[in-house]
DNA sequence: CTAATCACG
DNA sequence: GACGTACGTGATTAGC
């Protein structure tokens, strides 16, 4: 039937049913596989709820389609950049759902429509527009204000949730102008849903005003001078340009090219067998059983699977049998491989290497798997002579495929968008692959969904987790390669050893991937993994691979101080005890001070020997001459033995830079952690030690750029425990500490002495670790009695501490974990014990919020950085953190502080509004110590 | 291999 | 009422 007069147009706004579905319900999955599904369930329930009050209704449509949007760049985005800039991001377990409403429109037999480049509302302007001409009647089933420019002369909007119509009348109501001036109100007032502009400072209200008052925006800015109040006035005046831009972005194209008709959305009805087929394969039960009923046919069978769970026969419980796995000699075996990754569009990668080392390590081999208990090995560069050949050889072994042909076929693979790398520890294989010049991506990393699942339960290794997840451990490496003197590099090792070991590798990491894959949603930290675990991986990679020049000179200059120091300390040492004994050795000073010199405060640990820890030394030293010379000793000779002379070796001999490794799960809370070397440590509170920070250096005509995120971590406290004080101090810039003193013992600002503050800074630093009376005594080494009584005064006059405390550990004792505001989980499972672990558990609960809070914030910021530093000469190379160090060209270091701290500043948002803002300092210098 | 100590946030 | 406590890390050394 053509479409003409008598004829209804239902035109559905699907982007709206689907955030609707979404935000409605629960996040399902296909208990199958994980696959996120609780919108396309809410979308399917939408439609047949649609279908039963409509469609075949009295005033049933004779067509129907359901829009969506199509692509993100419009061309209202190039008529102005931040066109919906603030909409947050498509959650991660929306997005593969978005394609399966399309594919749930076709299954119930709707003409689903979208066009790339145009919004949804477009096409449904141009379509309304169309039938109207053409004589017939249209509604609209969306709630969007948007749409409402449309409405009149026969269109109708309806909104599906609430079953309202909007008329003429409800246009009015809603605008104080009729459909065809909707526009023109929306240009003055704006929009901060789609962020647009508008005449700041007026609303719909006004707007509506001005335009019944004007008869139209143009006359209204063209006799803009006749309006009485002279603020509009001059706001008008002013904004004009913005207001016609405004005018513009929010005007509907009612007159788009399509490549369909009206008479291609003719109602039809489903056809059984395939909208079954579709739910069937969604594994919708219940939707699927009503809609059989309703269709007067026997609903499909849905199997109850559950591949993930352990109690189900699965690929997870095949055995493992090394002795099949398959060793690649030569290139047809390979191709096949590769065809099977493409065919499947993911495949487990493991690297084997010579060490540990990833900028000084090489490739000795590559694994591969696509099916649990089927694993290749390709040897590249193992040596002739197995390892218990003493001499070896350098010489390669024989029926070796060569390294640049494996990585040459191997290359569009690992750098293919559709295919999915996964790994155990990815930041690993993909430093390695870089020197390559392969550029692994995308990547899944059974490691991080580990953690983002499981932080503080276990550890994340591949052996724990192939015991506690697949029941199997592991061929130790040590079997392979030996251990300590003996020990030798994998390249080394026999290849028919190594494929047993190495293929198993990528077994185990593909079935522990196909099982932590549907527990990521099921877990609810699929955003977590999405937005602050996977996507860090090649930001560290970089940060790693770049490095810090590090100068030799200067730290062997303080060694040799350093040295002589530690000799002069030692003789003043030995002769304030009449005896020789070893410095170093805390249980000989115990001796020494406490038996020999009979002072008081020793205390035996454990092992029933004294301890002598700094703090007890410090008591002593207001007394003696002996502790104090031993803190100095053991200061200078941590710095030297730790740094100065440590962090030499860890130059790199190629690079003349110190790469330091990050783990990223290291810390349960989200804080990274730094090894080999830890350049997280490098001293900086006392004089003597910040001069090490002299050593890290720029190279010539850079310089070092620090940024660090002021008080982040009570910024988020007065954020999450709402303590409007806090929040007020921070928001007008006030030092928090003295805000604090001031509050608390009732001393006025400008009367202010440090000492008092000092005593707040402690009980603020306190409260973030969870405070006891105890530990601020010994802190402030005040009396027990005296710490307790500041402690109840700070939870008097901050009374939503206490409640954020008790409520943490609360959440703590119900659900075993605790979560920052990103959605992080840092599970607790000693909270419930009983006995001294309970009170570490419960410590550990209250700070686990705030500071994973704060190692997010900062990741999210690390994420960005490199889009956010693209195209300048600047470098990301450290992460303290709160302190991102970057290495810049001299003339840009103002651009990229500008660009890093608006990054960093704005790094909770979107997903987190904080009630505080986010300070970032910053400072810049030829070396470390100037730039902090 | 573990405990003690001390460097950082 | 007593107990034992600040939160999170990594590197080095001594001493078994």
């Amino acid at each position: 039937m053509a479409f003409g007069k008598g004829c209804h147009l239902h035109l559905i706004d699907g982007s709206a049913f689907i955030f609707r579905a979404y935000h409605a319900l629960p996040p399902l999955t296909r208990k199958s596989d994980g696959l996120p599904i609780g919108a396309v369930s809410g979308f399917c329930n939408m439609l047949q709820r649609y279908i039963d009050g409509n469609a075949n209704g009295s005033d049933a449509p004779t067509h129907v389609a359901v829009i969506f949007d199509k692509g993100s760049h419009t061309f209202r985005n190039d008529l102005y950049d931040q066109y919906k800039a603030n909409r947050d991001e498509m959650p991660e377990d929306l997005r593969p759902q978005i394609p399966l409403t399309r594919r749930a429109t076709e299954a119930f037999n709707i003409a689903c429509k979208e066009i790339e480049g145009f919004e949804a509302d477009d096409i449904m302007a141009t379509l309304a527009c169309r039938a109207r001409d053409a004589g017939g009647r249209v509604t609209i089933l969306s709630s969007d204000k948007d749409l409402m420019q449309l409405v009149g002369d026969g269109v109708e909007m309806l909104d599906p949730m609430k079953n309202r119509r909007i008329d003429r009348e409800g246009v009015m109501e809603k605008f104080g102008v009729g459909p065809e001036r909707v526009v023109d109100v929306q240009a003055l007032a704006g929009d901060s849903v789609d962020n647009i502009p508008g005449a700041p400072g007026i609303g719909i209200k006004t707007a509506a005003l001005l335009i019944n008052e004007f008869g139209s925006l143009e006359d209204l800015l063209e006799r803009a001078d006749e309006i009485k109040q002279p603020k509009r006035r001059q706001t008008l005046i002013e904004n004009r340009a913005q207001i016609e831009l405004s005018k513009a972005l929010v005007q509907l194209d009612r007159d788009m090219e399509l490549d369909f008709t009206l008479d291609d959305l003719e109602a039809r009805d489903p056809e059984p067998d395939t909208l079954l087929a579709f739910l069937a394969e969604m594994e919708f039960r219940t939707l699927s059983k009503r809609i059989a009923d309703a269709l007067h046919v026997e609903p499909p069978v849905i199997m109850d699977t559950d591949p993930g769970g352990t109690e189900v026969e699965g690929p997870a419980d095949l055995p493992f049998a090394p002795e099949t796995y398959e060793c690649i000699r030569d290139m047809g075996a390979l191709q096949g491989w590769i065809d099977r990754i493409a065919e499947r569009g993911y495949v487990a990668f493991d690297t084997e290497t010579t060490g540990l080392n990833e900028m000084q390590a090489d490739l000795v081999g590559i694994s591969l798997s696509v099916d649990p208990g089927h694993a290749c090995y390709i040897p590249l560069t193992h040596r002739a002579g197995g390892a218990d050949d003493l001499f070896g050889s350098d010489e390669l072994a024989e029926g070796q495929l060569p390294l640049d042909d494996v990585l040459a076929a191997l290359k569009p693979v690992l750098e293919d968008d559709s295919i999915l790398k996964i790994g155990q520890n990815m930041k690993y294989d993909a430093k390695i692959l870089a020197r390559h010049g392969v550029t692994i991506a995308p990547i899944d990393d059974t490691m991080l969904m580990s953690y983002a699942m499981n932080a503080g339960l276990h550890g994340h290794g591949m052996d724990t987790l192939s015991e506690r997840y697949l029941g199997h451990t592991p061929i130790p490496i040590k079997e392979l390669i030996g251990s300590g003197k003996s020990q030798v590099t994998f390249d080394r090792v026999a290849i028919d050893d190594a494929t047993k070991y190495a293929a198993e590798d990528a077994d185990i990491t593909l079935r522990l991937w196909q099982r932590f894959r549907p527990q990521l949603h099921q877990t609810q930290v699929t955003t977590v993994y999405e937005t602050l675990e996977r996507p860090l991986v090649p930001v560290l990679a970089g940060m790693e691979m770049a490095g810090i020049r590090v100068d030799r000179e200067v730290l062997s200059r303080m060694s040799n101080a350093f040295a002589q120091k530690m000799a002069q300390l030692e003789d003043e040492i030995h002769g304030l005890a009449g005896e020789k004994f070893n410095v170093g050795s805390p249980a000989q000073v115990g001796e020494i001070l406490f038996e020999k010199m009979g002072l008081e405060g020793g205390k035996k640990g454990k092992t029933g020997k004294y301890s002598t820890p700094a703090d007890v030394l410090e008591d002593l030293a207001t007394e003696h001459d002996l502790p104090a010379r031993i803190l100095d000793w053991r200061q200078v000779s941590k710095l030297k033995s730790t740094y100065t002379d440590a962090l030499q070796d860890h130059i790199d001999p190629d690079t003349g830079r110190v790469h330091t490794s990050y783990v990223q799960t290291g810390a349960s809370t989200g804080r990274l952690a730094s090894t080999d070397p830890n350049l997280q440590n490098i001293p900086v509170r006392t004089e003597e030690g910040r001069r090490i920070r002299e050593a890290f250096v720029a190279e010539p005509g850079k310089v070092l750029l620090s940024l660090d995120y002021s008080q982040i971590e009570l910024r988020i406290l007065a954020h999450v425990a709402g303590i409007d004080a806090l929040k007020a101090a921070f928001r007008e810039g006030q030092d928090i500490h003295a805000m604090t003193a001031s509050e608390m013992f009732d001393v006025p600002m400008d009367e202010m002495t440090p000492d008092i503050r000092r005593q707040a800074k402690a009980i603020n630093f306190g409260v973030i670790y969870g405070i006891s009376g105890f530990g601020l005594a010994r802190n402030l080494r005040i009396p027990r009695a005296e710490a307790q009584g500041f402690i109840d005064r700070y939870f008097e006059r901050f009374p939503g501490i206490r409640a954020y405390m008790d409520d943490t550990v609360n959440f703590a004792k119900e659900h075993g974990f605790v979560q920052t505001l990103f959605g992080r989980k840092i599970h607790t499972p000693e909270i419930n014990a009983k006995g001294p672990g309970a009170g570490f558990a419960k410590r550990a609960a209250i700070n686990a919020p705030i500071q994973g809070t704060a190692a997010d914030v900062i990741r999210r910021a690390m994420v960005r950085m490199p889009g956010a530093i693209a195209g300048l000469p600047a470098k990301m190379l450290l992460q303290v953190h709160d302190e991102l160090l970057f290495e810049v060209e001299e003339g840009a270091a103002d651009k990229v502080t500008r660009a890093a701290r608006e990054i960093m500043e704005g790094a909770a948002e979107p997903a987190i509004k904080l009630d505080v803002p986010l300070i970032v300092d910053a400072g810049q210098g030829a070396n470390w110590a100037e730039a902090h």
